[in-house]
DNA sequence: TTACTTTATTTGTATCTACAAATATTGTTT
DNA sequence: AAACAATATTTGTAGATACAAATAAAGTAA
């Protein structure tokens, strides 16, 4: 279904405007999708987020700052979405000895044992897979180049 | 600035899961940049979505369920995005004679002109002038493919 | 040391979202 | 008509978001 269909409308006043309205509506459905997928495990997208760059520092810390700067959703409110995981007992906190204004954020074994079973799942890329290889290089340029 | 750089990840399992990841964050760059660029005329970008349906119909009505369909986000919740609407004047709500169970909304004169005031500040597919006529193109092809 | 600035994180709060339930009207059966 | 189902919208509410302010520790300068 193409976007124009999808909510009736049928001119747009560029192949521009039509792109920025396509991109809306596309990250909406895609987040919904996420939803969705990440509901039977209990956690939200953000929370997963979390999860994976503490992953990327495992068995090591990583400080709220740095979690913060690699999250995908930059607006997330770190200490609350590490209160939940904690809460889980997928993530673990504690005051770094050396500046004690940090906080060392881990990822416990259980959180390891958990993404492990969410990767079994089928990934949400397989979205992408409609696309071919070259395409969706193409498509990462683009949209690289759009937020200049 | 890359994708990889934004979020210091410098491998991707393949150029879809960058692909995925690079959609997320940059349809939240561009959330961030329209809640801006709203910000200054004191509308949401959901409240302007609605605005811009009930100009598609000017001067006739649009249901509750007409403009839940039509929109690019459609977890929005009508009816209280409406109330706002109402309260700044910009649209107005009266119960459908033919069928009770159904609102009439309705644009106001200076809701139109409110959108032509708007209109007239930088608009934001300019950010999608950095492609070519037949890149947006093919970008709007693949969106509409990836859903499906 | 005291005062001031910077850095890192947390908290407060108004608003928004997701989604289920409630309400009200109309349509359909029996 | 009474009972029931379908449709259209609103309301309730737990949780999430945006963003400003508060807190607290560390660094710097007089």
């Amino acid at each position: 279904m193409t976007i124009g269909e999808e909510i009736k409308q049928k001119k747009f006043s560029s192949e521009y405007e039509k792109a920025l309205i396509n991109l809306i509506f596309t990250s909406n459905w895609l987040s919904c999708m996420q939803q969705r997928f990440f509901k039977p495990f209990g956690i939200t997208p953000q929370q997963y987020n979390v999860m994976r760059i503490l992953k990327g520092q495992f068995p090591g810390p990583a400080s709220v700052g740095m979690v913060q700067e690699r999250m995908l959703d930059r607006s997330s409110n770190i200490t609350r979405l590490v209160d939940k995981l904690i809460e889980k007992k997928l993530v673990t906190r504690c005051e770094n000895p050396n500046n004690r204004r940090m906080q060392e954020l881990r990822i416990t074994d259980s959180g390891m044992a958990f993404l492990e079973n969410i990767s079994n799942s089928a990934p949400l890329h397989q979205y992408f897979e409609t696309l071919t290889e070259a395409e969706a290089s193409l498509f990462n340029e683009m949209l690289d180049r759009l937020r200049g």
